[in-house]
DNA sequence: TGAACATATGAACAACTGCTCATATGTTCA
DNA sequence: TGAACATATGAGCAGTTGTTCATATGTTCA
């Protein structure tokens, strides 16, 4: 990457990274990479209440950072693939050291 | 990476991903990346006024994504370590597929 | 020392974000 | 179909963020 990358990819980039920038977010990827997981669990894991989760999942879907599997009532939600638990383990390397 | 990390750390991360999820942030870090410059040279080359840069740059000084070399009167800014230019990219990589 | 230049900083304000609360939508099963 | 459960959504609000404007600090050189 010897060039500046256009504004648009930019933006992209910031965009992308912002969703890694919430803890309440940091938190449902860090679960749901360990395992897949419905709504109400990872609420309960978080000790936050369901509507947030929620709104927060909807964001990440957007950002197609997880999935929902439908299995009757509930969805299953899990990471949308490897890339990102590497991009969580590359930033927590860099905070351990 | 098999265990969930503790609220600390998981705070660390997001505060950490926080400062690369903002536009001017991730300019500043593309243009550092390619050049060792001045505070004035990056508000230039965004255009941004001088001040809005010493403010991002102040932030980025303190999460320790860059480092400042004074040399007279001014003083050049360049990223930190290898590992911000790697972070950088493995988001293009993400964003670009 | 004082003028000129480079950078840093504080206050203020508008825009954005994430949560809560109430409620809607979707699914199952009797 | 209707009750019970799981999830999604919209409005509203408090807290946060990024910029601007004015000004302070720091450095050089005549």
């Amino acid at each position: 990457m010897s060039k500046m990358p256009n504004d648009e990819v930019l933006n992209e980039l910031s965009e992308f990274y912002k969703v890694f920038g919430d803890l309440t977010r940091v938190k449902i990827l860090c679960v749901l990479r360990m395992n897949e997981l419905c709504v109400q669990d990872i609420a309960d894991s978080l000790n936050m209440t369901q509507s947030a989760i929620s709104h927060q999942l909807r964001l990440l879907k957007t950002m197609s950072l997880v999935t929902g599997r439908r299995e009757g009532k509930t969805i299953y939600y899990s990471l949308a693939d490897d890339h990102i638990a590497g991009i969580l383990d590359m930033g927590l390397e860099h905070i351990l050291e």
